[in-house]
DNA sequence: CCTACCGATCGGTAGG
DNA sequence: CCTACCGATCGGTAGG
């Protein structure tokens, strides 16, 4: 039983949030968690907004991280689409409670920092938007689909799965990204 | 300037969840947006958590009334998805306090509430579950394709829409729907 | 429907 | 990292 420091601290927070929202969570709570008393966690952390602000910010980093390593590897728009696809459930299986929570506390953060994250969010929306836009004109894709509307449509359904899917279930992580993908494709072709 | 009834102030309630969340939602906030002091409100209902039952409910409601609506109205498989699209469409424009309660506020129901409701939405989802797997019977959908997965699919693009779709903005109900069952069509083809 | 109020809990601070 | 504590706010009640 070591002392903590501030990421055991962000971590913590991560969990908390995603489990019983950044509301439902106080300083006690999470201070019970890890093993302190509440108040101690102000010797680590500024507050309880600047906890929301460092783990909303995890979870944006990895799926930044996860679409610029999808559009490195691949450049055909369906390896590509296939790859985003992967690297999304990766992070959400892989950093639960950080996405989580960066996809349902976002209205929690103070007004620039929200600004800031919504537009990590809509960059990432963008490789989407982008993958859909190069197949329509290297026609793989349907010419009639609208990309900004199927980038919404595919982040719809993958934003989706941690709210029911669970690793230890029927499907492991790949046969959901195939169906997912076989989905989509289709949709788009 | 008449009094309240149990109706106006289930209603407020709505709209305070669905913009506020369940938790950030106080007896006295609920009370200014009404025009009475917080306390006055347990003279029509008997607390917050009834509240958030009465809302809930009618979301599930609405949702419900769709789904059997599509399925009286339509029998083939086609023409039902493209009705369950347009009711869930129709609930979430003109029941949105309703609605988005529904979607997002379930967690905080007691346990047996939450399990009702939960039993609700998975009534709701067989409407489309079963269509889906109508078609694939009936050889115009994929026989390749899973209908407990695809329904999961669908309804994560309808659901999604309550984050982005403004009915004052360029898209017509009807032309989401329209986009969304074609996507979905394509999908399961 | 209002006034006045209760006990509990909250985020956070002082001082060690 | 703990103890002791603060002012604010919460859901809810009593009495009218």
């Amino acid at each position: 039983m070591t002392r903590l420091n501030r990421d055991d601290i962000v971590s913590g927070a991560g969990r908390r949030f995603a489990t019983h929202g950044y509301l439902g969570t106080s300083m006690r709570d999470l201070g019970d968690d890890l093993g302190i008393h509440g108040s101690s966690l102000y010797s680590h952390v500024g507050g309880k907004q600047e906890l929301l602000v460092a783990v909303v910010e995890r979870g944006a980093a990895f799926f930044e991280q996860a679409a610029a390593d999808a559009l490195e590897m691949y450049s055909a728009p369906r390896e590509r689409m296939r790859g985003l696809i992967s690297g999304h459930i990766d992070v959400l299986v892989e950093h639960r409670p950080e996405a989580r929570t960066y996809l349902t506390e976002v209205d929690f953060l103070g007004d620039g920092e929200r600004r800031r994250v919504n537009g990590m969010r809509d960059r990432y929306e963008d490789a989407f938007r982008a993958t859909i836009a190069d197949g329509v004109s290297q026609n793989v894709f349907r010419s009639d689909c609208d990309p900004r509307l199927a980038a919404i449509y595919v982040l719809s359904i993958l934003n989706a799965l941690d709210r029911w899917y669970d690793e230890e279930g029927r499907l492991t992580r790949d046969e959901v990204a195939e169906d997912i993908y076989q989905f989509v494709i289709s949709g788009l072709s």
